[in-house]
This record gives C-alpha cells, sequence and structure tokens, in this order.
DNA sequence: CTTGACCCTCTAGTTGCTAGAGACATTAGG
DNA sequence: CCTAATGTCTCTAGCAACTAGAGGGTCAAG
C-alpha cells in the first residue's frame, strides 16, 4: 500500500491535489491507517495517472469523471469515450483559431507602432478602438 | 451623466462586471445621484470600452491596469506599452503551440479508434499511458 | 526516544466574473 | 399624484481547478 506522498510522487501529481480529487468525487475514498492516514492500493496509481493525462490533454474534470467510469464497464460500446474526446478536439480547435486571431491583432499592433510616447502609440491607441483592428473578435474571451 | 445601465449597455460590459472592476480598483469609484446611484461621464464609456476590448485581446486585469495608466500619461514613452503586449503575444503564442500538440494528440488517438467496445477503446488505452503518445505534453495544462 | 519528514483537517486565496436575495430609486403611464 | 415596472443598491456565494498556509498528529530511522 502507498501513503499519499508515494502515490503523488509516482503519478507526478501534488499531495493537495489528489485529496481534492478525492473530495470532489474524482477518486474514491482510500482505506486509513490506525493513525488515519490514506493508504492506496497499486491500482490506485493507473487511475490517478489515467486523470493526470487526460488533465495533460485539456480534458475538464467533468470529462474525466465520465472517463473513468466507462473505463470501468470494458464491455459497453466505446462510442461515448469517442463523443468526449471528439468534442474536446472540436473545443481545443475552436480556442486555437480563436488565439490565432488574437495573435495577428497583436503582431499588427506591435508592428505599427513607431515607439514614441504614449500619446501616438499605437498599442493604446488600437485597444482604444476597436474599429482599428483588422479582425472581428466581439466574443468572450473563452479559453 | 449616464447611469451603470446605460454605460454598460454603449460599451457592451454586464453591470455586474462594471461594479466588480470598481471594487478591484480598475475603474475610478463615479460620483453619485442624491439617491446614491452611480453616475458615469462619457469619458467613462472610453474607458471601458477600452478595458473591454483589452480583454477581448486576452489581457489579463492586472496588465489591463498597468496599461490603463500609462495611456493616463501621454508624455511617456511607450516602451511599457509595448513590452505588455509584446508578452502577450508571447504567451499567446505558447498557448497555440500547445494547443496544436493536444489537437494532433487528440486527432491521433480518434484516428486509431476502431469504435468497438471500451475494452480496446484506443481513446481509454491512450488516456491511460502517456507512452502510446507522439508527443510530450508533460506540463501543466496552461490555458 | 527523539528528530525530521510526512500526514491530517480546515480555511482562504487565485482569476474574472456571474447569480441571487432583499431592499431602495427612478421613470413612464394613467 | 400615484402606481407599477424597471433599474439600481449591497452583500454573499458560486464557477474551475487547484494552491497555500495554519496548527496539529503520525511514522520510521537512528
Amino acid at each position: 500500500m502507498l501513503t499519499i506522498g508515494k502515490l503523488g510522487n509516482a503519478a507526478g501529481v501534488k499531495v493537495p491535489t489528489i485529496r481534492y480529487y478525492e473530495q470532489i468525487g474524482l477518486l474514491p475514498e482510500p482505506v486509513r491507517s490506525t493513525g488515519n492516514q490514506r493508504l492506496y492500493p497499486r491500482a490506485a496509481l493507473d487511475r490517478l495517472a489515467f486523470v493526470r493525462h487526460a488533465r495533460e490533454l485539456g480534458f475538464p474534470l467533468d470529462a474525466i469523471r465520465d472517463l473513468l467510469s466507462l473505463s470501468d464497464r470494458p464491455d459497453q460500446s466505446c462510442a461515448a469515450a469517442d463523443a468526449i474526446a471528439k468534442s474536446q478536439l472540436v473545443a481545443t480547435r475552436a480556442r486555437i483559431t480563436r488565439l490565432r486571431a488574437l495573435e495577428a491583432e497583436l503582431e499588427r499592433m506591435l508592428e505599427q507602432c513607431a515607439c514614441g510616447t504614449i500619446s501616438d502609440c499605437r498599442v493604446i491607441e488600437v485597444l482604444g478602438d476597436h474599429a482599428l483592428c483588422a479582425h472581428e473578435h466581439r466574443e468572450a474571451y473563452i479559453l
């Protein structure tokens, strides 16, 4: 059995994060030692590594919760898992599209700035007036 | 003078957001009517539009605070404003790079999945084992 | 048996808002 | 002038996904 620190080390996840995952019900409550310390079986390592990897790929915790419960039912169709991954792909692409427009706008802003005084600073000017922009970005800044 | 609702409408910013900006010191406290309601001069509209536009371009509020105080000093050099915009550009590019790696990984994952049962689902399998990945992404998922 | 590294719970902070409760102000219509 | 509808006020709490810190208990080595 592993203590929480060894588990965290092995999976590359910080100790408070593991406790947080337990608190929100993403990981099951482990057994405790006589001194009330968490003790994890080897299998917990796989589960935690799965969570970490999914997080690294940008999956939100809600989606990971669904993926975990799917992975516990090996005989079911994997269509649901595919759908989750697909929607993650769609979200990722949307972010990229948005960020590329922002990148272009920032580049333009900086290229045009002659770096004099604030009163004729292109950066400040463009920020103050969307009409000076080449792109539309009148949406909320979605992360 | 404008009430907060008219200001918000004109600038495309929700009323609670304006109050929030005031609370964190991003916008100055306006005068009040006899009935304690906020009353804004026309100039507040420019300032709020500036904030909104900068947010749309992904600038964090801290950076916007700095940009606002720079724009109040028109005689100073605009090097500081440029530096802020540049670091925003760098951050934006870093996010794009990261998201493109994620996109590629998700595409690969989905292409390889034969869509059978969970037990041989490529999505679940890859999530459980980083070694199956084509890219490194062993960093925190930075938004 | 003591020391130091680990672990426990709990609260509060991060970013940038959004939602709601319960009360007061303003304004348009009759 | 009164009323009803809308707008505004303050305050608290919530979202994601953690992170940091306080103040204490536990465990294994020497």
